[in-house]
DNA sequence: CGCAACATGTAAGCGGTTACATGATTAC
DNA sequence: GTAATCATGTAACCGCTTACATGTTGCG
């Protein structure tokens, strides 16, 4: 499952630009699977030149033509072969929290900014978890629910947990940043 | 905060070779900071050649020369300004996540097997941590239990997640593959 | 007899990020 | 006026993964 595939399952909604998959990979798989137009752009040319989509050119005025993607049959079969993988990844890269590691060799300034930092983007996630609650999980499938609320479980007990600890790195009176450099 | 700070940071905690760095980016570090030998004997060979590290070459019989490398004055400096970066990045990569959002897609099976896949593995981390706990907790700075006490919370509300949620998938009767196939 | 642990490294490749390049329209 | 939105793409780069290459010791 790379951008590729994610590609050809956003696509089985409905034909979309690149640039309409680009605010589905901000939005909704943000937190778990970002990408950028570097990413998709070159996905969607070369799964275009495999078959696996058609592409219709919409001429517009001012603007580069609207290049609007829809799967093929061929893209439908070798869509539910990448989802025939049994073992899926699922990985964590925390710069955060490999800092976080070496609090001991950092001031109290440092740590209490960078916790202060991670607060408030869990707190946006939450926000968008919320807002996403609230307008349209009407006509979701229990795979999107599913995913929002992973994402909500696991940004809920983030956010708790820095509130009670996140102080414990900070709590001791000294600065071991000297005694480390010295 | 790439492989070869994280290098550096483990070797204020004294003199290792790669073969014991990788050890500690195995156990300690596996759930957020993974890192092979193809990432460690090149950064600390990169980290040797710019001074932030001396090595000692210790002879043996039967094996490869251990290489024993130690942190210099140079090298606490450079991790000391590594480790002033305000807002370090906290990122999730999951095919997990972005297959399950396209679960109406697969079979109740297919389903099946990845979250019990996914349920066995968290298990894994939480005994793990339940080791790092049982075990020497006792001369940890603040920032080692920080980290554990972190993954330790993630995981639990993931795997809680997974007992309530892990079924709301598959309890349709209906399999949808073939809809979105034909 | 086979597997795990010990011990080091290289090289190719892959996938994603970032910066660059271009430019009109609309809303504040 | 200036920022955001619309809209497409390329190219260099970076960093990590995987496979390859080699060989001993000790345990069950």
């Amino acid at each position: 499952m790379d951008v590729k595939a994610v590609c050809l399952g956003m696509l089985t909604d409905g034909e979309a630009s690149g640039y309409d998959l680009k605010k589905q990979f901000e939005s909704t798989f943000g937190h778990f699977f970002a990408a950028g137009y570097g990413s998709i752009y070159p996905a969607l040319a070369s799964l275009a030149s495999e078959g696996y989509v058609d592409c219709r050119e919409v001429p517009q005025e001012g603007k580069p033509d609207r290049k609007v993607y829809r799967i093929t049959d061929a893209g439908r079969t070798r869509l539910l072969e990448a989802l025939e993988k049994p073992d899926p990844s699922h990985k964590v890269r925390s710069e955060f929290l490999a800092m976080m590691y070496f609090a001991h060799l950092m001031t109290r300034e440092q740590i209490d900014t960078i916790i202060s930092h991670r607060k408030q983007e869990f707190d946006q996630y939450l926000k968008m978890f919320a807002d996403f609650e609230a307008d349209g999980l009407k006509d979701w499938t229990p795979g999107m629910r599913f995913v929002c609320g992973f994402g909500k479980a696991v940004t809920t007990a983030i956010r708790a947990y820095l509130e009670e600890h996140g102080d414990t790195m900070t709590a001791k009176d000294t600065d071991n940043r000297k005694a480390a450099a010295g």
